[in-house]
DNA sequence: CGATTCTTTGAAAACAGTCAATCTGTGTGG
DNA sequence: CCACACAGATTGACTGTTTTCAAAGAATCG
């Protein structure tokens, strides 16, 4: 479990053997199973997680049962709810694994401290905390100005490897229509092409 | 014009006069009228914009004619497309004074120098983009889950200054709606209360 | 295999977009 | 001061899209 987080962190960041066991030391490995929940909405979302095998969801539910996909995340991501994990707020997200998944853990204490103790760690998240904000801003832009059958598309080229392991059904919900409507569109642009 | 940001930010951010001072030399100030274009799209965002005085937003326009309001920005607050101005990349947004405005910029290289040189800065403007994000996600949330009288609802809310600053029409282009259902929703919501 | 879970389909109703016309208020030039 | 132009808002009629509800079919997991 951490060894692949330590292949992968190396490809994005130059840290020493040292800095790695820093971050060894810190985390917490937890196996999950599919349909597993590791925070339930209104707990506090104590850790921030990486994800490095399967494939996590994040949502919410609404009193009718409604539920709206915020966020996947795949291997070799980073996860977590910012606003829950940054001021030990409850969540008002449940965070789920959709697979079979392994999962390091840190919590904000121990987070804090190896991004003070560790150079070009805060850089590194900084760098991430960026991009997330254009992926975030894209989808809005995406949500006030496309039709559902762009969104669809755009869903499929952006994340070709998420549409091919999740139900049509929560694609569906991550993108704020009905997954009939969804099924509709899919037969409509299939046969379109 | 100055004067009012130094005021604002003194609030924010314990800073000296030395630091403030910096600040100023590497400042542009800028006054801006009613309709005025600061970035056009396609071209490249150079500057970090704070608005001391007046109203901004940014905005898409397709090939269709049809525009997409991304943001607005009333006095003191930041602003930039972030996207552009990070990579001096053509920015896919048009910035413009919705009032006469008066707003202060700063180049990326210069922002860069003052974040070196000034403590706390760099805290400072981390915790804008942590709050930026917390804004996005809250945004994306309302996109795809929440009814457009909602959705207005909440504008009316949590944008106050702005709504009674702005044309209906430019809500409903931020909301992604036409201005004709906008105006049926306010009418019945209107009368609903 | 049986039980879920997921997807699809149909029909009706609700909702939103389009197009065109009218109404309103504002401000400018004569 | 008035008339006019202009930007914005509203309304109606119509069209298109999405949701809702119900049912059935397909795929998958244990």
């Amino acid at each position: 479990m951490f060894p692949e987080f330590e292949t992968y962190l190396k490809e994005q960041e130059s840290l020493s053997n040292d800095d790695i066991d820093m971050m060894r030391v810190k985390s917490i490995e937890k196996t999950l199973r599919r349909k597993e929940i590791l925070v339930h909405q209104g707990e506090v979302c104590r850790y921030k997680i990486f994800v490095t095998k399967g494939l996590l969801r994040s949502y919410t539910t609404r009193e009718d049962g409604s539920e709206h996909i915020m966020h996947f995340s795949p291997e070799n991501t980073w996860f977590t709810d910012p606003e829950s994990f940054a001021n030990a707020a409850p969540s008002n997200y449940t965070i789920e694994a959709l697979e079979n998944s392994e999962v390091i853990l840190w919590t904000k204490n121990d987070l804090r401290y190896l991004v003070n103790s560790i150079p070009g760690l805060k850089a590194y998240f900084d760098a991430l905390i960026y991009k997330a904000g254009t992926t975030l801003r894209h989808r809005i832009h995406s949500a006030i100005s496309s039709t559902t059958e762009e969104k669809y598309e755009e869903f499929i080229k952006k994340h070709a490897d998420i549409y091919a392991r999740v139900p049509l059904h929560m694609i569906a919900s991550y993108l704020g229509v009905t997954r009939e409507t969804l099924s509709r569109i899919r037969r409509a642009y299939t046969i379109g092409k």
